[in-house]
DNA sequence: ATGGTCGGCAACCGA
């Protein structure tokens, strides 16, 4: 089977549904993972998305802030969310597709929203900072992170890293800006690594190539300064590593009207 | 070099 998997900050999926909407409508994912949707699951728009055929929906939504979301037209068998340092914040969801996905073979999906770890990089002086840190340790350790030879596994979302020299607008300018300072970007790295997890973007973009998939709002002109950073991650297990067909960073979303800070990132897969 | 803009939700916090 051909799976079209999308990752999407939406920053309020409420407010933002009739741009969920016509993405959905134009790229058809058969699954799409969304962050920061910042509603309690009891205002999550469910009939909406089951009337553009997603009938297959798992939400771990919070008040407010952070909340993630899979919603999908295959069916899952099961669904797990996790918590992290401690806390009830709702940034972890995933889901395993078995037999009634008429798949060749079992697969599990993770979805991540990564603290953004506020301002200044410093974990003593920046107790959001030391939450990201903890956080990217902890998933580093996290035993179902560690896809076995033979495991299929996805592990998407906004990491909110941007762990390479070209997946930021200037390597140099954004060294000590949260998202790209070294300790990050090491620490984003090692749980990729104790994972043997591929980076999709990566495998099919040449790391001497600018990637993004964030423009900030404080910015007068996002595509003439295009200051752009790559935020949002698509990784899968060794074992999918052959079969992926296709990437792509719907970058004009960027420009929709109220649009997301993020864009949405596809990836097909042949499962 | 600094400040710039969003969204939730009702004064600021988080990004």
């Amino acid at each position: 089977m051909r799976l079209t998997l999308t990752t999407w900050n939406i920053n309020s999926v409420r407010l933002r549904i009739d741009l969920v909407a016509k993405f959905i409508k134009s790229v058809r994912p058969d699954v799409l993972c969304l962050q920061e949707t910042k509603c309690v699951d009891d205002a999550f728009p469910l009939k909406r998305f089951k009337r553009l055929g997603y009938e297959h929906i798992a939400l771990n939504g919070q008040k407010g802030y952070h909340g993630v979301a899979i919603v999908s037209k295959i069916p899952f068998e099961s669904r797990d969310v996790r918590t992290f340092c401690g806390k009830v914040d709702s940034r972890h969801i995933s889901v395993s597709f078995g037999e009634q996905a008429q798949i060749a073979k079992p697969l599990t999906l993770h979805n991540f929203y990564v603290p953004a770890g506020g301002d200044i990089p410093d974990p003593v002086l920046n107790p959001k900072f030391e939450h990201k840190l903890s956080f990217l340790d902890e998933m580093r350790d996290c035993e179902p992170l560690h896809p076995k030879a033979n495991d299929r596994h996805i592990l998407v979302g906004d990491l909110n890293v941007a762990p390479h020299e070209h997946d930021v607008w200037s390597h140099k300018q954004l060294l000590k800006i949260v998202s790209h300072t070294p300790i990050e970007c090491e620490k984003l790295l090692a749980v990729q690594s104790q994972g043997d997890w591929i980076d999709i973007a990566r495998q099919r973009v040449p790391l001497s190539e600018k990637v993004y998939t964030w423009w900030s709002y404080r910015s007068a002109d996002w595509t003439a300064a295009n200051k752009g950073r790559r935020l949002d991650h698509i990784w899968v297990s060794k074992a999918l590593g052959d079969s992926v067909r296709d990437f792509k960073i719907t970058r004009d979303a960027r420009g929709w009207e109220r649009p997301s800070d993020h864009v949405p990132v596809t990836a097909v897969l042949d499962v």
